[in-house]
DNA sequence: TGTTCCATGTAATAAGTTACATGATTTA
DNA sequence: TAAATCATGTAACTTATTACATGGAACA
């Protein structure tokens, strides 16, 4: 994100525009973080003016910091450290005891995913009508970023399907429950 | 997780079993934790001998850490505090300037995946021949547990598809790029 | 005149990782 | 006899969250 100069607030604003999906940070985390990596070398900053509002802090990445961040790609991807909260909730949701109440869960999940998935598309649409060499033949860097955006809208979509699918399931238990004991 | 009793060291096999496909803990994580939980008033534990080893502290919930679990299901989903490593490395590809080291990270993804769908499988193929119930008529818990299931093996296979569709495109743009400057 | 945006940060706390430390028993 | 399993933890450090603190400019 540091190829070119930007303040902590410039960076805050990519993670709530395109990276929040998948990574988030708050801004008390990236003050610090971006001090220490000065301090350790990996940036740069300066200060400058801004037309509107206080100075800013603009930092950017050194030859080092871009070897960094060459040797974590190059590492191979990072997988296995996933953690997801909500399925750790499924997971314990017998806990209830009420199947109404889980598949309120469920639904509520449902809703999320579904709105989730209507931002991500909105994005899409917004790309392709903003450059007509959407998707294969964009610049690397965009490209690359779409291949994120394809995974998403994928996953989402698997989200949704599995949380009707899981509500149609309950529902089907709730009635034989019912049925075996009257 | 502590409905009944249970030692750090057996929560730790429970993750590396289960869990750990969307939640994992470290042991130096988990007996602070167990000792701050007990101090907080939601955990309680005795020791007990051992069959073969060391003595063993089991802890398990209280009525107070109870609700507290209920609170957190009746809060409705965490949704939006994902954090997926891979997909940032993925974000940052183009920096590698290579796309024949883009597309070998891709294939290595595509191999985790595999290996990743692999496993789930097993655990679904084990799980049906343990249970005649599986999986609809399985008792509560279980069936919760399966739902996770489910839901795994459905993300991951959407992840090795994706890597396939992906590293295709790559490959695409490769030969394009080739072809356009010679 | 109140809210949002711009822009910076600190402080206290919580969560999580890596490395270190111990020692018996079982299995290959 | 070496390795894995059983079983507990501490220490140092990194990462991340929540709350607090400031203050001007634009907008409605």
């Amino acid at each position: 994100m540091l190829a070119e100069p930007h303040s902590g607030y410039d960076l805050k604003k990519e993670f709530n525009q395109s990276l929040r999906n998948f990574w988030n940070a708050e801004l008390s985390q990236i003050y610090p973080q971006l001090q220490k990596l000065e301090k350790d070398g990996l940036l740069t900053s300066k200060q400058v003016a801004s037309e509107n509002g206080p100075p800013r802090r603009v930092y950017r990445r050194s030859e080092q910091g871009r070897r960094a961040l060459l040797a974590w790609l190059l590492d191979g991807p990072n997988v296995g450290e996933e953690r997801i909260s909500y399925i750790a909730q499924v997971f314990f949701l017998s806990q209830l005891n009420d199947p109404a109440e889980a598949i309120a869960f469920m639904q509520e999940l449902r809703e999320h995913m579904a709105r989730w998935l209507e931002s991500l598309q909105d994005v899409e649409r917004c790309w392709q009508s903003e450059d007509a060499r959407y998707p294969d033949q964009l610049p690397d860097d965009a490209f690359y970023q779409q291949l994120t955006l394809e995974l998403g809208l994928k996953k989402v979509k698997c989200n949704v399907e599995w949380c009707d699918e899981s509500i149609a399931r309950l529902e089907a238990r709730k009635t034989a429950k019912k049925s075996h004991i009257p």
